[in-house]
DNA sequence: AAATCGGGGCA
DNA sequence: TGCCCAGATTT
């Protein structure tokens, strides 16, 4: 949960998953569609994939491997993963190289060179300084430590133990460092989603298991580029009337690649094609972009309010 | 080596 | 608006 993912807006997730699925067994056992819908809003989906898999061979080896190649060869389980399960979870000395970890050692080194270059060099650092003893304690000081004194814009160095070993504090502008290749602007699509209604419910579709949003819930909705596609094309394909149809607003949803505007229309259906029909307060699991666009037909009011 | 893959918080 | 976040996998 916390690949690329702050702790905060993952904490959530994680007090529910460990809630319901407390055992690896009971993770392993659990639908693919329950499990998807649990991770909805978190993400990277990709991640929920592999971690049902993970648990499912894990189960069926009886339990974790314990070595970071072990822990390695399981889905979802890279180099950082593998080497924060090893040393915290199994005492062994493997290193834990997260983007914390990247910017606490780009600065300790003044790391000036190509960044993909430098990354390799601070991984190779930070195996040699990993210690037999406590290796696990070593991991999680140097990720709190980036996490908390070396900050990305302004670092506390009068407060870090690390100070007076640090070229780029010796620089005097530790906050120029990680030197990061400048990232292109993202660009700009538009697409339309239906809202189809019949009988007071609505249609979901289930997204292909690969790409984007990848096995997730969804809106139906025309394909995502420059001009957006055809709603009443769309409209007709479903079966609905094509006299009900009218756009009710739209949405934005920056994604990892290009930003989305999303037109929102709605239609009343008048054939019921196949699939998820659902009333409104039975639709849970959307990722965000469709949870906003949903919203826009359905305000969701605070529990207060109920 | 580069692209893909989400979402939200922050200055 | 740009950058970041306890990255991994595919191309």
């Amino acid at each position: 949960m916390l690949q690329q993912t702050t702790i905060p807006h993952a904490t959530r997730y994680w007090v529910d998953f460990t809630a319901r699925w407390p055992r690896v067994e009971d993770l392993a056992a659990a639908p693919d569609e329950a499990v998807m819908a649990a991770w909805a809003g978190l993400g990277y989906y990709a991640r929920a994939r592999n971690l049902l898999k993970c648990a499912r061979v894990v189960a069926d080896l009886g339990g974790f491997p314990e070595t970071r190649e072990g822990l390695q060869a399981l889905p979802g389980i890279g180099p950082y993963t593998s080497g924060a399960i090893a040393a915290i979870a199994f005492d062994r000395p493997a290193a834990a190289v997260d983007g914390n970890v990247e910017r606490v050692m780009a600065r300790l080194l003044a790391a000036k060179g190509d960044w993909a270059e430098e990354k390799v060099r601070i991984r190779d650092e930070v195996e040699a300084l990993v210690p037999d003893e406590r290796p696990g304690e070593f991991a999680e000081a140097m990720m709190d430590l980036g996490a908390t004194l070396c900050t990305p814009k302004s670092p506390n160095c009068l407060i870090c133990p690390l100070s007076g070993l640090c070229a780029a504090r010796a620089e005097g502008a530790p906050e120029r460092y990680p030197i990061k290749p400048k990232r292109s602007a993202k660009p700009k699509r538009t697409g339309r989603a239906l809202i189809l209604v019949m009988d007071g419910k609505v249609r979901l579709e289930r997204r292909p298991d690969t790409g984007l949003l990848g096995g997730m819930f969804a809106l139906p909705s025309t394909e995502w580029d420059e001009l957006g596609g055809d709603i009443a094309a769309l409209c007709r394909a479903e079966g609905g009337e094509a006299d009900s149809l009218a756009q009710i607003g739209e949405v934005r949803h920056v994604f990892t690649h290009f930003e989305l505007r999303l037109e929102v229309w709605q239609a009343d259906a008048k054939t019921r094609q196949p699939g998820d029909w659902r009333v409104p307060e039975d639709v849970h699991g959307l990722p965000s972009v469709f949870a906003k666009a949903f919203r826009l037909a359905y305000p969701s009011r605070p529990i207060s309010e109920r």
